[in-house]
Formats: C-alpha cells, sequence, structure tokens
DNA sequence: TAGCAACTAGACTGACGGGTCCAACAAGCT
DNA sequence: AGCTTGTTGGACCCGTCAGTCTAGTTGCTA
C-alpha cells in the first residue's frame, strides 16, 4: 500500500521493492495461461523472480493473490475504457466520431491482456463469487453509462434519434462486440486490424441506420 | 461404442447399461458446479451412483470424459437450435417471426444447463485447446449459418433489406444477445422471462428500424 | 449349469502442490 | 555499531487426487 516513501532524487528509494508488482505481473501471466488451479505458486515466484515465501509475505495465500490481480487490472481497464468512451462529442462528424470510439473500445476489449483477464475471470467466477463483486461497478457497468451519458447528448443536440440512452449504449456495444467475439473464436484467434475495421464500419452502418438522423439512412 | 446390440423387443437391454449417461450427466453437473480441476473422480461417481472403476471403464482418464462432455452437449444444443431457426419463415408476421425465434434462442441459451457448458468450455479453453475442434462447426457458426439463410429468403422475398445476410444474421444475435448477456452478470444471474422478452423486443425493434421494409420504421 | 462381461467396494500408490518454518542475508535507519 | 524489515532458498509437512489393482458380485446368454 504505501509506496515506501514518494522519491528523494533520481532513483526512488526502490532498492529491493517493486517485488508485489513483479507478482502481480508474473502471477497473471502465469495464470491466464496455465488457469489458475493448474498454477503452481512456484511457477509464479520463478516467473516473478522471487522467493515463493515473498509472495506469501505480501498476499497470504494464492486466494487473495488472484483477487488482488483481478482488481488490479478491472481498475486498469476500467480507466482506459473510460477515456475513449470520452472521445464521442458532437462537434465532430457523427459517423467518424462512432467509428472511432467504437474501434478504440473494441481494440482495447480485444486487446490481449484483457482477453485472458475475460477467460480467467469467467473460468474462477463460480470457484471464487465474490470476484463479481471486486470487478462490479469497475468495468461493463461504468462503462455502457458513460457510453449512454455521450449517446444522450447526441441525441439532444438532434443528432440522432433514441428513445432510451441506455438501450442504445447497450445495442451499439452489441453491435460491436458480438461480431468480433464470433471472429475471435472465445478469445483464442486473435482479430486482424483490418476485421476490427471491417466489423466496426459495419456495425455503425446498422446503428446508423437505426437510430441516425433521418437524411442519413443510405 | 457398440451399444450392446439394437433393440430385440419392447425394452432395449438396457437392464443395467446406461451407466454411460448416467455418468456423463454426473460429471457434466459436477464439473460446471466446481470446475474441472476441483472436481474430484469420486465424487463424480458418487453423483452417478456408480463405482470410481466403471468410470474409467468407460473413458480411460479424466481428460477423455471432459471431452466426451463437450462432445455430447455440443450435438445436443446445436440440434435445438437449429429447430428454432426453422421457424423463421416468410409466411408468418414479419416482426412477430423474428420475435419469436429470437426468444426461442436466447431461451436456449441462457437456460442454465447451456449456461454452464459455455463456462464450462471457456474455462477449460486454454488447458485443452482441442476442446475447440470438437465444437467447431458444431455451433455457432452452423447456427449463424441457418440464420443467414432464412434471412436471405426474407431479404429476396422483399421483407427485409439486407445486403450481406451474414452481416446481418451476426447482428441480429448481436442485438440480443449483447444485452441479455450484460444483465446476466456473467452467467452467475438468471434471466427472468421478462427480461428476456424485453431484450428481444428492443432487439427487433432496432433490426427492423435497421433491415425492415420501409414502411415499418416506426 | 456354466461362462462371460460389466459392475462394485475399497485399498493402495505416487505425484503434485499449498502452505509453513528456519537460518542466513541485504539494506535502511538511528 | 546494532535493530528492523523484507527477502531468500530450501527443506518439510500434509492433504488431495488421478489412476491402478484385486477379489468378489450381478445378471444376461447359451
Amino acid at each position: 500500500m504505501a509506496k515506501t516513501r514518494a522519491e528523494p532524487g533520481g532513483t526512488p528509494p526502490r532498492g529491493r521493492i517493486d517485488k508485489r508488482e513483479a507478482i502481480l505481473d508474473a502471477a497473471f501471466r502465469v495464470f491466464a495461461e496455465q488457469g489458475y488451479d493448474q498454477a503452481g505458486v512456484e511457477a509464479i515466484a520463478a516467473e516473478a523472480g522471487v522467493a515463493k515465501a515473498t509472495i506469501y509475505n505480501h498476499f497470504g495465500d494464492k486466494e487473495s493473490l488472484l483477487r488482488a490481480i483481478i482488481s488490479d487490472l478491472a481498475e486498469g481497464a476500467l480507466a482506459e475504457h473510460l477515456a475513449i468512451v470520452e472521445r464521442l462529442t458532437d462537434d465532430r462528424d457523427l459517423r467518424a466520431a462512432l467509428e472511432d470510439v467504437g474501434y478504440g473500445l473494441l481494440d482495447r476489449y480485444f486487446d490481449e491482456k484483457t482477453v485472458w483477464f475475460r477467460r480467467l475471470l469467467a473460468a474462477e467466477i463460480t470457484q471464487f463469487p465474490d470476484l463479481l463483486d471486486i470487478v462490479r461497478g469497475r468495468t461493463a457497468d461504468r462503462i455502457m453509462d458513460a457510453l449512454a451519458n455521450r449517446l444522450a447528448r447526441l441525441a439532444l443536440a438532434g443528432r440522432l434519434r433514441i428513445t432510451d440512452p441506455v438501450v442504445a449504449a447497450d445495442q451499439f456495444w452489441a453491435l460491436l462486440a458480438g461480431p468480433a467475439e464470433v471472429r475471435s473464436m472465445m478469445g483464442t484467434r486473435r482479430i486482424t486490424e483490418t476485421e476490427l475495421r471491417t466489423v466496426v464500419s459495419q456495425g455503425v452502418d446498422t446503428f446508423l441506420r437505426a437510430f441516425g438522423p433521418p437524411g442519413e439512412t443510405a
């Protein structure tokens, strides 16, 4: 928690700390590629270049380590996704803005680390139901909420014909993530940038056909 | 493999067979609720009312048992989903037909067994990548393909304004499954029938706004 | 009646892995 | 110098579990 103090001069007093970060990093990598149950704590220690006891010093047990990772990653992912949604302003070309935000979101969502994160979470949610609480309010909910806000603004400005912005946000996201998900073969296949652009373009097309201004129904 | 022969008369010679079915059933239940790694073979045997050795007689090892289950369920799910898609004919009211098929698909897709199946698959796909091969061509692909065929027929009949039926099928499904998925909290929450109906109704609305006949753009 | 094939209960082995403990070490603080 | 805190390597304990084996049982077939 306490970063062992601020920085005094050039190098922070991290003569030996940062073990915690190293462990979190390594543990995520090992969990992701082997699964929580299969991954041995010794393997994680090796990957992190750390003694096994150090892991237990920091996290108590394997389960808490998992929780720490999930919590950590959820935080980071949320921030990134929110920043992208912010780009949906009404001073831009509508289609371009939607495609920009759509592509940004999808790109993060199908980035390798995020995919591993989702898989890990899905896999262990049965065994550790409280992981949902850790994540809840920090991911999809919040992002969809922010997106709904933006869409509502656009509707008010007369640029979209939306009745319920929450539904529109859900559907906008579904039109992008759904087809992309199919192409990713349950996250086992890496999606190319070209595919992503196609999906986004087609999704925004459909979204605008349904909710776009009267003139733009192509 | 050999069903101990065909049926001679009324009851097949299943005086004591059906162990295999019982094992598959029980194993799925145990795997689903505990996860593959956590689930012990002894627990499965108990649940199935069978001796541990019998399991090894039938399936050789735990891994093969998992594969058999996945294969088995994929087969069943495919048949059910396909039957539902068949109901999308052009001699019915368009919106009603779309809602009927949409609801049917969603209902199966979020039925408890199917949810467990997806979770189990997602969880173990890393450890056993060949599970994908077992399932591939038996699920989403085939169903989306059948759906695309139906949509193409409707387009030809002048009832939908679709250019690419494959894209339309993907997006139709995405408009339903996406919002439903959000509401299911990663499959941990059971979706009510009312919610499902709402999602379907809203999804079909949007789909028709984008692809419906000119007059019907509500 | 005998024979066969699947089934059963339970003991057993061998490996693996979470978690603990300990003696030694490295660094910062006073 | 000493104290403290975090770290290290490795031995160690112990529970769990996949998979094997055996001796005996059931029920069907001939």
